[in-house]
RNA sequence: GAGCUCGUAGCUCAGUUGGUUAGAGCGCCAGGUUGUGGCCCUGGAGGCCGUGGGUUCAAAUCCCAUCGGGCUCCCCA
């Protein structure tokens, strides 16, 4: 095929008529069920400062080192968001969002973009929903974060999924770790890969979620951070698991899930799906004490989840769940002649006063074709103006669906419809 | 950043060891029915065979490059 003249630049796709549907219906359980939690939605910009991204997410993430698009216009420096938690706790801190008092429960639908090499279940704009409770260290704020990440994907009717549960430790007891960990891997630290070794000083964890081959040998029997969590972690981390339990929900502990910014304290998860194939995490998130503090805020603890909305949606075409019913359009004016097309125009408004949808033909083509068109656009009723039916003020009410026909006048017509 | 693979009509794809005007199904438009959709029949529109270069009397077909898609590694949603 040749190729068009423009394009959408790479990894960033349209959603097209014939896929919208599913994703209103997608948004339409998220904003219910978010609702029912009692979560208020916000939205913040598509672009943030680079400087609030590379601190809140971290320097040597791979999102921040190699994932970022920005740009410079005068002084700025502009990014757009490769996700929403750093800006999302902005908003918090720059609005004062503590004055409203309580904790503040908030969720977000939006596109995300990261520059990496498309593939499925990744795009360089995708779209994330998610949700943050700002200002609990509470167990119940993580679990029911979780919970309603996982009753999101129920409504969806997706319920095969792994629900991976860590902690990674506060502060203190990770420094404990990270020296325990370093002292067990150094003496083989020349055996592992590039990568482990760039990360061994800064950010040693993120070794443990290394899957090169060579270093799978050394992370097997590695030191576990449940071992090194000091007593609030321990308690925290098996509150959690006690709720999640009461809760009827069911998880794997899995000591190497690090995850991928540096914000992440104590609770972390992720949601795996077996349906997606190589890029298999729906959600993931966690709880991130430290943030708030660092991007310039009061001390407040924050827990979240980001979840993936075009792997949700793989995940629904694999396991054949449809999300959006056939569209329809209740009432299609077929017209003969110009007389009739003026009063259709004319009554269109009021067909869709009465609460109908309504449309008609706009390039004047024959019975026929209008007819077809009727039947393409799914149209419930035709509904036929000629000469004869101007004259006698009714016109015929054809159901598409019995193939029946009724002569009736026009407010004949909108009562019976609506 | 690395690897594999594929680019022929709007879509899904045929195209025989290179050989005349490049095909099918679906979709689109129109007619068969001068006021009736779906089924059927007939016709039509629509392709510089991704792009550029090379080999050859001759290239959709072979070679090189390039761009784009898909998949994978890394990492993440």
């Amino acid at each position: 095929m040749a190729k068009p003249k423009y394009t959408s630049h790479v990894g960033m796709v349209d959603i097209l008529p014939d896929e919208s549907p599913k994703w209103r219906a997608l948004e339409t359980i998220i904003h219910e069920e978010a609702a029912k939690f009692n979560f208020e939605e916000i939205r913040t910009p598509i672009m943030e400062q680079t400087e609030l991204i590379v601190r809140g997410i971290g320097q040597l993430t791979d999102i921040v080192s190699k994932e970022i698009f920005a740009f410079e216009k005068g002084d700025s420096h502009y990014v757009l968001r490769p996700e929403l938690t750093a800006p999302v706790v902005r908003a918090f801190v720059e609005h004062h969002l503590e004055q409203r008092g309580g904790s503040q429960k908030l969720y977000y639908i939006g596109p995300m973009f990261r520059a990496e090499k498309p593939q499925k279940g990744r795009q360089r704009q995708f779209h994330q929903f998610g949700a943050e409770v700002i200002g609990s260290d509470d167990p119940v704020a993580d679990v029911e974060i979780i919970a309603l990440m996982i009753r999101i994907y129920q409504r969806v009717g997706i319920n095969n999924f792994e629900l991976k549960l860590n902690s990674v430790g506060d502060p203190e007891s990770r420094e404990t770790y990270k020296e325990a960990l370093r002292s067990y891997l150094k003496p083989n630290l020349d055996k592992m890969s590039e990568l482990s070794q760039k990360r061994f000083e800064k950010n040693p964890m993120r070794i443990l979620d290394s899957k090169e081959p060579e270093d799978q040998q050394f992370i097997e029997s590695a030191p576990v951070i449940q071992d090194y969590l000091n007593e609030d972690s321990t308690e925290h981390f098996e509150k959690v698991q006690q709720y999640l339990d009461q809760l009827g929900i069911n998880y794997t502990i899995d000591p190497h899930l690090v995850r991928g910014m540096d914000y992440y304290t104590r609770t972390a998860f992720e949601l795996i799906s077996p349906d997606l194939g190589s890029q298999d995490a729906l959600a993931g998130g966690g709880r991130y004490d430290l943030l708030v503090e660092e991007i310039g805020g009061q001390p407040t603890p924050a827990v979240g989840f980001a979840a993936g909305m075009e792997r949700l949606l793989i995940a629904c075409e694999e396991l054949d769940i449809s999300l959006a019913e056939e569209k329809t359009v209740d009432v299609y004016f077929v017209t003969l002649g110009d007389a009739a097309r003026t009063w259709a125009l004319t009554h269109l408004p009021k067909a869709r006063e009465a609460g109908l949808s309504a449309t008609m033909d706009y390039k004047g083509r024959s019975m026929k074709a209008q007819m077809k068109d009727a039947d393409r656009e799914n149209a419930l009723y035709t509904v036929i103006i000629g000469d004869n039916e101007l004259n006698e003020g009714k016109f015929t009410l054809r159901n598409m669906k019995e193939s029946e026909e009724n002569s009736l006048t026009f407010e004949e017509i909108l009562e019976k419809l609506g």
